[in-house]
DNA sequence: GAGCACTGC
């Protein structure tokens, strides 16, 4: 397996690059001087252990646990006719770390209504503890749901434990997720996103389908799982009330259904958890993970992307075959460094192992990504360059290195009393827990090593975990949801409290939609609104296509906004090309209606061409098909929801433009910019100077007044999303508007 | 002339 290789590797000291940067040196007792790293002596740092650990359960400062051995086979699965694949299943179930912990565990669950369970990955615990529940019987006839923050996670968890059960998908075991669902009328576990079950709370306020709710990986604190959390606690209390008061329980309709609650967690932060639910139970998993071995940098690194240069070649020159992971925080930093590996990478001998080098980040077009899963040929070291893409989506196997620069872009909504604000979007320094999650991916299958390019003081100055995402986007969309739920989020018993600068601007964004009346109460447009699963400003789009008959066209451009892939691939070596291609669907009006030609052109494509020439079509003129694939899934939705609110989703304006820009004008109400003689834009609600993105349609163009979808600020404050709208509008807006 | 981490309904 291991290559030996010479000590120093004799790169030239050519600079082919604008960033100043130490080269290697060519000598060895210089090189060994230059390595950057200093070997980790003394304890790790928190969360890693030198060897794997067999998995216990255990409270911390509580009384402990006696453990029992538990044996192979559980009494839970459906034993007739098991096959020999579902006896390893079996096998591989019993020897999960947690496994030894079960009856405990379950003990545990019944005494108390809320449990806190922390645990490492791999201790089993999203897979198992809704299966003990379940043979415990702790669920009497309700089901369980298991809440997830990503949608990929729900569907494969649920496909796992269906196996593991040896259950048909959709059985007794399923999913539900945005455009896929499988569960029946005999589903007892659910794996859900937590999107979803928010979304359950609008129809069925006390989620009394459900009689134990397990919140899977709550240390994320995602926007859903912080909503959902709150609601949980009000709940419980409004279900589970009763039970203590003899006598009076019996008038309440659900005393006789009460819910528990398992909230599941990394480690860190344990206590906020159990402090938010007094009295709720905390319980330690530990995990199973390959031992990995941390370095750090013995000074800081101002060039981190020098830094990682230089340390990738230190491993691939000291180091056995293993793959290496490097995490960056954004593309220009991940194309930067592609060059510079690779430039240096041709010159390295023959007889050595050669370099390929893997980007991967969001908007890279879904081929380039997919590259990372494919094996490397023979003697060769894969190096995957990868944003936080790389940190809990997706898995790479082979990793056995990780270098980690501790950097990644953090989207901040920046709140203004104005009502509306802008979204930041910079380079900072990643928490601890961030860093432990990044160095656990070089031990996935073996043993692995981990390279920090920030010193063990830097590491120990990070904040232990992220801001929770509720105090730092915007909250239009989740306050127009409690709204409809006759709550507030001022009222509401959150684990963090939103800044009030945060709740104000949400309020007047919501109220200058017309979706809140001057009460702060909800009106009939803003139900409307809370209806369609998007953010406010475009369902109050839609809602406004009504009047000006052209839903079809605004149903078309939203579907593709609210995708989560980009429409159009980057490719930064086709540039030309890429802007060549574009031109053929530009519209004078700017970027939405440049959407909309898209749509109409794939649509036509579509209806006449088979799979394949649909693909190379997307191909030619540089478009994601994905987002286009995701866009009609959402239209569908869409009309749905149109159906059910009585809006005619077919009406259509045929060529003409204004009704459109009108309709998505009411929306965008308050993303309104006028040109300045300077020929700059200005807000007329704020008061920033705004540019155009150099990525729409509309850069350089003067336009005397723009929409635009939103701001975000970089290095300048850009309008993205941008199309022109008539002067003579803005006014109508603005008459509405004080109505 | 200049750029965009990741989710979710």
């Amino acid at each position: 397996m291991s290559v030996a290789v010479k000590k120093s590797p004799h790169f030239n000291d050519r600079k082919p690059f604008k960033r100043p940067r130490p080269s290697f040196s060519q000598n060895v007792d210089d090189e060994r001087k230059r390595k950057i790293f200093v070997k980790a002596n003394g304890p790790l740092p928190n969360g890693f252990h030198k060897s794997p650990v067999d998995g216990h359960l255990s409270t911390k400062a509580r009384k402990s646990l006696t453990l029992k051995e538990n044996g192979a086979s559980s009494s839970v699965l459906s034993s007739s006719g098991a096959s020999s694949k579902q006896f390893s299943l079996q096998e591989q179930r019993s020897k999960l770390p947690i496994a030894k912990g079960k009856d405990a565990l379950i003990r545990e669950f019944q005494a108390h209504d809320v449990t806190v369970l922390l645990g490492e990955t791999g201790s089993g615990k999203t897979t198992q503890v809704p299966q003990y529940l379940l043979e415990s019987g702790l669920a009497r006839d309700g089901m369980i749901a298991v809440t997830q923050p990503r949608k990929v996670a729900a569907t494969s968890l649920a496909t796992r434990v269906a196996a593991e059960q040896n259950v048909t998908l959709g059985t007794s075991v399923g999913y539900s997720v945005r455009f896929d669902e499988r569960f029946s009328s005999e589903t007892r576990i659910k794996y859900m996103t937590d999107g979803m079950i928010v979304r359950e709370l609008m129809s069925d306020p006390l989620l009394s389908k459900y009689s134990i709710i397990i919140v899977d990986e709550a240390h994320e604190r995602s926007l859903r799982t912080d909503l959902l959390i709150a609601n949980l606690k009000t709940i419980q209390r409004q279900r589970n009330g009763s039970q203590h008061v003899k006598g009076k329980g019996k008038d309440r309709a659900d005393a006789s259904n009460p819910l528990k609650i398992i909230i599941m967690s990394a480690t860190l932060d344990a206590e906020k958890f159990g402090r938010f639910f007094s009295g709720a139970k905390i319980l330690y998993v530990q995990g199973r993970q390959h031992p990995v071995k941390i370095y750090h940098s013995s000074q800081g690194q101002l060039d981190y992307v020098d830094a990682a240069m230089r340390t990738f070649f230190q491993i691939h020159t000291d180091y056995p075959l293993g793959d290496v992971l490097i995490f960056l925080p954004g593309q220009e930093d991940i194309e930067s460094l592609e060059k510079t590996i690779q430039i240096y990478a041709n010159q390295l001998p023959q007889d050595r192992m050669s370099v390929l080098i893997c980007p991967m980040f969001a908007a890279q077009a879904a081929g380039q990504n997919s590259k990372v899963f494919l094996p490397a040929s023979a003697n060769t070291r894969k190096c995957i360059l990868a944003t936080n893409i790389a940190e809990t989506s997706i898995t790479i196997p082979g990793v056995k290195y990780v270098i980690d620069t501790g950097k990644c872009k953090e989207k901040r909504f920046l709140a203004r009393n104005t009502g509306g604000g802008f979204d930041t979007l910079l380079t900072r320094d990643i928490t601890q827990s961030s860093a432990m999650q990044r160095a656990g991916r070089a031990g996935r299958e073996g043993a692995g090593h981990c390279f920090r390019l920030y010193t063990e003081d830097a590491f120990k100055a990070m904040p232990l975990s992220a801001e929770p995402e509720i105090m730092r986007c915007s909250l239009s969309s989740s306050l127009l949801q409690l709204k409809c739920i006759g709550q507030d989020l001022e009222t509401l018993d959150l684990m963090d409290q939103p800044a009030e600068e945060s709740m104000k601007s949400s309020l007047i964004v919501l109220f200058l939609l017309g979706a809140l009346n001057r009460e702060k109460e909800i009106t009939s447009v803003g139900r409307q609104m809370a209806a369609f699963p998007l953010e406010p400003i475009y369902g109050r789009a839609i809602i406004a296509s009504k009047e000006y008959g052209c839903t079809q066209e605004v149903l078309d451009i939203v579907s593709i906004l609210s995708a989560s892939s980009k429409l159009f691939v980057e490719s930064s070596e086709q540039r030309d090309a890429v802007s060549e291609a574009r031109k053929k669907f530009r519209n004078v009006c700017g970027d939405h209606l440049t959407i909309l030609n898209v749509v109409r052109s794939y649509q036509e494509i579509a209806q006449s061409e088979g799979k394949s020439s649909r693909k190379e079509w997307c191909r030619r003129h540089f478009l994601n098909e994905r987002a286009l694939l995701e866009a009609s899934d959402i239209r569908d939705q869409l009309r749905q929801t149109c159906q059910r609110l009585g809006i005619d989703h077919g009406v259509s304006c045929g060529d003409k433009d204004d009704p459109v820009i009108y309709s998505l004008g009411y929306g965008l109400a308050m993303n309104i910019a006028l040109l300045q003689p300077d020929g700059t834009y200005k807000q007329t609600i704020g008061q920033s100077t705004v540019k155009i993105h150099p990525g729409s349609s509309l850069c350089d163009k003067k336009m005397p007044a723009i929409i635009y979808d939103e701001l975000v600020y970089t290095n300048q404050i850009y309008a993205r999303g941008v199309s022109r709208i008539p002067k003579s509008f803005i006014v109508t807006l603005g008459a509405l508007k004080q109505s």
